[in-house]
RNA sequence: AGGGGUAUAGCUCAGCUGGUAGAGCGACGGUCUCCAAAACCGUAGGUCGCGGGUUCGAACCCUGCUGCCCCUG
């Protein structure tokens, strides 16, 4: 099977993939064949400071091709769907159309089937909720929600609860309003070509041990270090799968054995949710099997 | 070899003075429109080391065996 050649090269390229599927290869094949760009869909390869144990592309890789939203983002800084949403919005246009590549469903979510448009939550009003549910617990934001969007989400999930009050409290309007009204896409998923990397659980985990052990060896110890002086476990880039293993190594509290069974469970925990996600959400989108992936990608290269 | 301790779910352990077992983690499945490599929900696992005894009834009491740990020699 090679679905791979019916890839046009006038069209933007989607590629989604749970962790360690092989996905960038195939993106960086297709880049170079077209002459595109690379643009990242991961919530965590866009923090400068985890680079080995995010797995981003080597240096060797972004000269065989332009890479964009990779380690731009500082790692002390907060992100999110909308700041990634927003920062993609012009580069969808580039020409020739460049091939996006990640893992986080949620944010090819809101690519291609838009993001309620929300004010941007002042940080003193984030604060506050924070605050708020410190002091008084999860059912007074509850208690403060409109009955519309409190029906709607998830009234266990903290961080959705918090995020509803802070919307409110910023907006003065409810969450749930704010989601149905219309947002457009980004990008139209008829004018890309969509494709999901299928890896079965057993053909994954070996290969997220191999290349966490291809990181160890790559200086993802020394990387730690390097963020060991400033590590803040409320910094988003700390949520790095590894980083805090790797942390808790170097402060002596774990060995790096132990670390490497944690970080590994996270991986393959993470791994299924991803599945889960591209199965649910991603019905419409072309499939590969990740086991076939490196011969598409070799015939790729010798088109 | 002698003395003491221990044996309960895949792992770590909880189970008042006997009423046929629970938790956390893991595993498996799912949800998720602005922290998503996050957060959350659900499900399945145990002839309580093995044998015998006491009792209406034993994970719990008695006893033999086995494994492991500690102490002494």
């Amino acid at each position: 099977m090679n679905s791979l050649k019916g890839i046009r090269p006038d069209r933007p390229v989607l590629i989604a993939g749970p962790t360690a599927s092989g996905k960038s290869a195939l993106a960086l094949a297709l880049a170079q064949r077209d002459g595109r760009d690379v643009v990242n869909a991961d919530a965590i390869q866009v923090f400068g400071n985890w680079r080995v144990l995010t797995a981003r592309p080597s240096s060797d890789d972004e000269k065989r091709a332009r890479h964009r939203l990779y380690g731009h983002v500082s790692g002390d800084a907060e992100y999110s769907v909308g700041a990634w949403l927003r920062e993609i919005a012009p580069l969808v246009d580039l020409n020739p159309p460049p091939v996006i590549v990640g893992g986080t469903g949620l944010y090819f979510s809101a690519l291609t089937e838009g993001l309620a448009d929300i004010p941007t939550v002042p940080a003193d009003i984030r604060n506050e909720a924070a605050d708020r549910l410190e002091r008084h617990g999860l059912p007074a934001l509850l208690n403060e929600l409109d009955a519309l969007t409190r029906a709607r989400i998830d009234i266990a999930n903290t961080a959705r609860v918090l995020r509803a009050w802070e919307v409110l409290r910023a907006t003065g309007e409810g969450l749930a309003v704010w989601q149905e009204r219309p947002a457009p896409p980004v990008l139209d998923l008829s004018d890309c070509y969509t494709l999901v990397v299928n890896a079965p659980r057993d053909w994954l985990m070996p290969r997220i041990a191999n290349r966490f052990d291809t990181m160890l060896d790559g200086g993802a110890v020394d990387e730690a270090r390097r963020n060991l002086p400033c590590w803040n476990t409320r910094w988003q880039s700390s949520r790095a799968i590894g980083a805090a293993e790797l942390i808790r190594y170097l402060r002596g509290e774990i060995t790096l054995d132990t670390a490497r069974e944690q970080t590994l469970i996270a991986t393959r925990q993470y791994a299924k949710r991803q599945r889960t996600w591209f199965r649910a959400r991603m019905r419409d989108w072309h499939r590969i099997d990740a086991e076939t992936l490196s011969v598409s990608v070799s015939q790729l290269y010798n088109e």
